[in-house]
This record gives C-alpha cells, sequence and structure tokens, in this order.
DNA sequence: ACCTGAACACCGTTCAAGT
DNA sequence: ACCTGAACACCGTTCAAGT
C-alpha cells in the first residue's frame, strides 16, 4: 500500500462546500463551523482561506449548490403546470437541506449562479402566461417565492411540536377557564398531527392558481362590483 | 445627587428581551451576543443568566415579545375581512423586526405565550368560516402563515439586490448570448424596483382570498370536470 | 500555489465567591 | 436572591512561515 497522503483528493471549494452541507445538515445552521468542516476534510481551519474567503461566502455557495439542482420547465407545458414543476422543485430543494432556510432568510445566501437566474426567468414567464399586469406578475414571483420558503419553515419547525408546545403551555398556564376560547385548535388537533406536507404544498398550489385564473383572467364573469 | 447606583433600574428579563431586540435591529440575527446585551445594559454578562437560562430561551422570549402586539380581529366580522387583519398585522409585527425571522426559521424561537394561540385560533376560525374542510383548513393555516413569513423575507433580502446581483453576475460572466432567455426578467426590472411590499401583501392575499373561496365553495360552477 | 501553526478578539456557559 | 470575575471550550480571521 502507499504512504499515506495528507488527503485523499486536493482541497477544492466543491469538497468543502459538500463538507460544509454534510455538516449543515447533521448540526443546523448554528452547528455550521470552519473548524468543524476542515475537521471533517482532515485539515486544518486556514487551508479553507485559500478556496473561499469567508464564511460568508461560504454560505451563499451551500446556498447556489443546493438550488443548482432546480432546472427550468418544459416550457411548451401550460402555465399551471409549469407553476407546479417550478415549486415541487423548489420545494424539494429547500426541504432536503431544510436548515438553509435561515441562511436565505438573513443578509446572507444570495445565489448568483447563471442557472438559478433561468429559473427565475421560467417563472416570470409562467406569470406573464396568466395573464398578470407587470406589477402583478412581480408580486406574484415574490408571493411565489414566500410561499414556497415559508412552508419549508412551518414544515421544519414541526406542526407537531408547535401544537405540543400550545397544549404544555396551555396546561402549565392552567387556562381551563379558556377552553371554550379554543374550539377550532382542540377540534383540529388530530388533523394537524395528519396532514402531511405534500398536501399543504397541493393545496397551497390549488389555491394559488385558482386565485390567479380568477384575478388574472379578463374574462371571468365573477367580477361585477367595483365601489366595495 | 445620589451615589451611583449599579444600575438606573433592577435588571429584568423584560429588559433583557428590550435590549435583545435593539440589538438585534442594530446587528441582525448573528449580531445578538449575551456579552453584547449584557454591555448595553452595563452588567456583567453572567447577570444576565440569573433571569434568562441561556441564548435560545432568550431568542425565545424575544420572538414572543415582538408578537404579542398581535390580537385577535373582531370576530363579528366576514372572515375575508378577519383573514385580510391577521395577515397585516403579523406581517407588520414580523417587518418590525425582520432579523427575527433566521430566529423563527431554526429550531429555535417557538412562541408559547398565550395570546398568540388566540390568535392562532381565530385565525383557523375564520378558515372553518370559509367552509373548508378540517384538513384543508390545517393546510391553509400553514399556508398562511408561510406566506407571510415568506413574504417578510422576500422583502427584507431585498428585490432591489437580488436583481442586482442578477445583473452583476450576467456581467461577469458575459452571456450575451443568452440574452433571449431573459426577456422576461430585463422587461420586469423597473417593476421589481417600483412594487412595494404593501401591494406584494395585498396582491396576495387578493389571489388567496380569491383561492379560497373559489375552493371553499362547494357551489362554484366551474369545478366540473373530475379525471382531468 | 497551497498548507500549517500561532495569535487575536471574540463567543456561550459553568462555577466559586462575594453581598 | 442577585451580581461578579475567572475559567473553559469554542468561534472567524489574519499573518508569518514553511514547502
Amino acid at each position: 500500500m502507499e504512504r499515506r497522503r495528507r488527503s485523499a483528493e486536493p482541497l477544492t471549494l466543491e469538497r468543502i462546500v459538500e463538507a460544509a452541507l454534510v455538516e449543515l445538515d447533521a448540526s443546523g445552521a448554528d452547528g455550521v463551523s470552519l473548524r468543524g468542516v476542515a475537521r471533517r476534510l482532515g485539515v486544518h481551519v486556514t487551508s479553507l482561506y485559500n478556496h473561499v474567503p469567508s464564511k460568508p461566502a461560504l454560505l451563499d455557495a451551500m446556498v447556489d449548490r443546493a438550488l443548482s439542482g432546480i432546472t427550468p420547465p418544459d416550457p411548451h407545458a401550460p402555465w399551471q403546470e409549469r407553476v407546479r414543476t417550478l415549486a415541487v422543485d423548489f420545494y424539494q430543494a429547500l426541504a432536503a437541506h431544510p436548515a438553509l432556510i435561515p441562511v436565505l432568510a438573513s443578509e446572507r445566501g444570495r445565489p448568483t449562479s447563471p442557472g438559478l437566474f433561468a429559473v427565475m426567468e421560467a417563472a416570470l414567464t409562467c406569470l406573464s402566461d396568466a395573464g398578470l399586469s407587470p406589477s402583478h406578475q412581480v408580486s406574484a414571483f415574490r408571493g411565489f417565492l414566500a410561499m414556497v420558503m415559508g412552508l419549508v419553515i412551518t414544515h421544519t419547525r414541526g406542526a407537531e411540536s408547535t401544537l405540543e408546545a400550545a397544549e404544555l403551555a396551555w396546561r402549565e398556564a392552567g387556562m381551563a377557564g379558556l377552553s371554550t376560547e379554543r374550539q377550532a385548535l382542540m377540534a383540529l388537533a388530530p388533523y394537524f398531527l395528519s396532514t402531511r406536507p405534500a398536501a399543504d404544498l397541493e393545496f397551497v398550489l390549488d389555491t394559488w392558481l385558482a386565485g390567479l385564473g380568477h384575478l388574472g383572467a379578463a374574462d371571468t364573469p365573477a367580477r361585477k362590483d367595483r365601489g366595495t
């Protein structure tokens, strides 16, 4: 067998990003440290600085990498179908690394890879095809991003534990007198436990697309009123 | 004048949370440190541990405090109006401390104050009044939270800078050959700059409510097809 | 060109004292 | 009961050496 080398492969940005994503999945957003990544690669911390200028830059690269799998949908498909495809792809890319959301939510994590702008372009084209005004296309695009990112947040935080925290708080506070005030919550408790993320995403997309069709299509007859 | 006291007022959890929110707004989510909060209060770091057990617990308390201003809307108003009121209140509470979103998005920041559960109850009642099935009420509730949180993220990250980053990346990559592929993005550039957060929220709520009305009302005639 | 190691100014948290 | 200060095991980042 050959003499032990410093490392099996040369240190590259790609290997660093890969190791950082492994650490992210294992330890959460707060658990990612350059020292930990270096340890995982069998390398001294300061060696990383030969390939990445700072920790924020590494976080940017991680976001880029995690979202790089998304590709624009078939442009010949109906726009509703394209929106669905994009939403599901985006959701899955984020859900694969949910700890990336705090990174996206902070000022860091600005993706700059050209591939993502192609996806952005595809999403905007869908909304243009939906018959929205330019300003509404922008609002719908932001709403689209918001919806998917937000759903990953709510699913990651765990609907179960939110409900558990609620019950716990009630018991600790001993608020039996308010029981009539939490009828809806109590009645829905089992559904909070049984309704899966995929069902949420599907319902939200159904609602979103129905609303877009309703607002975007000028030939919809249900918009008679003006004043109220 | 009296002898200089250690501090003008006694150290309390409330004062600590208040100082932490000031530090959050000034320095971002990553900039909040117990040492910094203690410095701001003119107190030794370890004194904080007499009032709060850990940094995660402080972050929870900060979320609770930031959302404590939201109150349930008038239950006699139409459900659509109640949804709008709740969304705007929730949005504004988050937008007042946008750096709180990364906290919410991580495993930390679980609100436990009873007042928030009253708000949760009110939101669920709206969706019940909208005629949704229990499972759809849960999905709609999660979508509602997702939408507002996500919008704050997109607005905080800044649509302008996203666009600037896009233009910069294009120029750096020198992708003039792909110019036909980014028609929608180029055409919408001025609207990305001019469309305000309030307009996004309004459009998203309009779309959301139109879609909910469309899906929730069984007497809507536009749902004829079944197979496709 | 790339890796090492010491060093700097920070962290959160624990613990023994003080009052 | 509450505040202090030293101490511990961490951080990100810089810089002078090494090869």
